[in-house]
DNA sequence: GGCAGCCGCGCG
DNA sequence: AAAGCGCGCGGCTGCC
């Protein structure tokens, strides 16, 4: 036993008699009661004394020890410290000078350094270390132990930076998406679990000022306090309400998808502007065209505008027809409805100009103005888990909305020597609704590795398989993704019309319904059992058992539980990609998740290894929360140059 | 000038 | 009789 240990022993002993943290905080989160009335004084927020005899931890009551000594770091980290309690840690980032006037300084470890790492262990005490002074190495002790913070893969992120590995950490965010999903903030779960009014004024003040103010210091210890008091709140309703199995996943995920944040993705700009010029020369062409229809005096940008010109120069047959907007009385200007009236002269051109028009908005000098002047590559933000459903969101900029057109898509590139690597899974909402309804006859035909399209296709026309022509097997295609939404007749009609190009009347579309429901029985009585049991209970459970409130039973509780188990197999796979990764020791980064896709940038002499350990890992995935499930065809990979080429 | 709601559209 | 799920984001519009 080394000298560490034995200090550590000694805190430990010392910690365990009276400094456990208390566990009665009131709660309205998982309990049956109405919240209480918030008390008088719970706002009341004392100053810090630095040297002051902790007195009985009481609401928000802790003094803050401030350090700006390495040898005093060390020290603290080694002797106050228990290895195996969970330390609340926070860190408060600065701005690098030179991108000071930057969107994502502060936020971008690549931008930013750390000013502060804030550490609680006990409800009197919280230190507060100034990192340019301590640096980074004498809290090893605290930074390899467990550790909890709130929204963690931001701490995670800046210690990457920095060359710290922390592969595992609880997040207090994280812990409360498994509870009741989506995202929240500090303040407001602080409001929720402890309520109590806590101000974040100090968090955009300026940490690269020299003297950081006592408010400042005090702000930034009050937030590693809160996580730590919050941690077994959380971590106790977790078990109770046996949510640890959705929770796990996603705090496994959260270094895989911290790497994938930090690598970013390669982005070629000299292509992007070549091909934005292309549409811009387009989009101009279609503005004159259209100017010319309806005057000088319509905002073309301005769907209300254009309204009320069509309202005033249309046949009123035509506008009788017209769809409207589902507020309000204006003319619906989308793709649907205008393609309905390309035959009136007047209206024509609106369809191109809106389509370029879209393109050069949502993709043009936007996109390139998310690269990052230090990396030249984009670093979108993922929301772990943030869908109702507990699927990835992507934000700023939002990769899961690429057009499809391989020009776009071949702008992600892979940089010299590299490759860019794409797998999906193959119809995996299917086979998840297939496995959650029992549907036999559908599992049959995923064990045999039939097609389940073609399959569907042959019910509906009444026919053996083998003699679906291809034009049946594509009608059967929005049949199949319709029930899955609970689609109606009507709906089922347009979406096939939209989406597939498939002309199918509403009658045509009721009998395909009918037909589904004949051939595969279980999914009909599994769909009536949710949303009978949604109608009473409002919620349906997911295959990791994530709860999600519904409020449309008839179309959500048949969507949620398939959306939100897919989402499960997604997050299962990139632990698992991370996990062989690791393992491998090739050369291969994580660039975007898009849902039911995975695309990997890897050196170009590890490409065809890389694709049997990515095949693996995600069928593995799957394995992971569907033990059951059929694995023939599940996935399909490609290599090439881009991510375009690749797919 | 900031904010929220609406509309519309890209993706799965 | 009704019944198309989940996102992020941009522009417009009306309001404070």
């Amino acid at each position: 036993m080394n000298k560490l240990e034995l200090l550590l022993k000694k805190v430990r002993n010392r910690n365990t008699e009276s400094r456990r943290p208390h566990l009665e905080a009131a709660s309205n989160l998982g309990s049956a009661t109405k919240g209480t009335t918030p008390r008088q004084n719970d706002t009341i927020v004392r100053p810090a004394q630095s040297c002051a005899e902790p007195a009985a931890p009481t609401e928000m009551e802790f003094t803050v020890k401030y350090i700006t000594d390495s040898e005093e770091a060390a020290a603290i980290a080694e002797t106050e410290f228990d290895s195996e309690l969970s330390i609340g840690v926070d860190i408060e980032t600065m701005k690098m000078s030179q991108y000071k006037s930057h969107s994502r300084a502060g936020l971008s470890p690549h931008l930013s350094r750390i000013r502060l790492l804030q550490a609680c262990q006990t409800l009197d005490k919280v230190y507060v270390f100034d990192i340019p002074k301590t640096g980074l190495e004498p809290l090893m002790p605290i930074l390899t132990g467990p550790m909890v913070a709130h929204n963690a893969r931001f701490e995670m992120s800046h210690l990457y930076h920095s060359g710290i590995e922390i592969s595992q950490i609880d997040c207090t965010m994280l812990m409360y998406n498994a509870l009741r999903g989506g995202t929240i903030n500090l303040k407001d779960l602080t409001k929720q679990l402890l309520d109590l009014d806590i101000s974040k004024e100090e968090q955009a003040s300026d940490w690269s000022l020299t003297e950081l103010s006592s408010s400042q210091i005090q702000y930034a210890a009050r937030d590693a306090w809160l996580v730590f008091r919050l941690y077994p709140i959380l971590k106790s309703k977790l078990e109770e309400q046996q949510k640890m199995k959705v929770y796990e996943l996603l705090r496994e995920a959260q270094f895989p998808v911290m790497k994938m944040e930090y690598n970013g993705c390669h982005f070629d700009a000299s292509t992007h502007w070549l091909l934005m010029d292309r549409i811009k020369e387009d989009l101009e062409a279609a503005k004159i065209r259209l100017k010319a229809a309806v005057g000088p005096n319509v905002s073309l940008t301005s769907n209300k505008q254009l309204s009320d010109h069509y309202k005033k120069v249309l046949d009123p047959k035509i506008l009788k027809k017209w769809p409207r907007t589902e507020k309000g009385d204006d003319l619906c200007l989308d793709k649907r409805a205008v393609q309905k009236f390309t035959h009136v002269e007047v209206v024509e051109p609106l369809v191109r100009y809106k389509r370029f028009q879209t393109l050069v908005q949502n993709f043009g000098s936007k996109l390139l103005s998310d690269i990052n002047p230090v990396t030249g590559r984009i670093h979108p933000e993922y929301g772990l888990g943030a869908a109702k459903t507990g699927r990835f969101t992507c934000s700023k900029p939002n990769l899961q909305q690429i057009p499809h057109e391989k020009e776009f898509r071949d702008l992600f590139s892979a940089p010299n020597g590299r490759k860019i690597l794409v797998a999906d899974y193959s119809q995996i909402e299917l086979r998840v609704l297939a496995m959650l309804a029992k549907e036999l006859t559908m599992l049959e035909a995923y064990r045999n590795g039939e097609d389940l399209h073609r399959l569907t296709a042959a019910s509906m026309a009444g026919i053996p398989p083998d003699d679906v022509s291809g034009e049946q097997r594509r009608a059967a295609k929005p049949v199949n993704f319709g029930i899955i939404f609970g689609m109606g007749s009507q709906g089922l009609s347009n979406h096939a019309r939209d989406k597939y190009n498939v002309v199918m009347t509403p009658r045509e579309a009721k009998k395909n319904i009918q037909a589904f429901f004949e051939k595969y029985p279980a999914v009909e009585a599994w769909g009536n059992n949710n949303k009978k049991s949604a109608a009473v209970y409002r919620f349906v459970e997911t295959k990791m058992g994530r709860k999600i409130r519904v409020d449309k039973p008839h179309t959500q509780s048949r969507n949620y539980p398939v959306q939100g188990s897919a989402g499960e197999v997604m997050l299962a796979a990139i632990i698992e990609l991370d996990r062989e990764i690791a393992a491998s020791g090739l050369d291969i980064k994580m660039v975007n998740i898009i849902h039911d896709e995975i695309v990997l940038e890897v050196a170009a002499t590890d490409a065809e290894q890389a694709k049997d350990l990515l095949e693996r890992a995600m069928i593995n995935g799957m394995l992971r929360v569907f033990p059951e499930a059929h694995t023939t065809g599940l996935v399909e990979a490609g290599v090439g140059d881009t991510w375009g080429e690749a797919k």
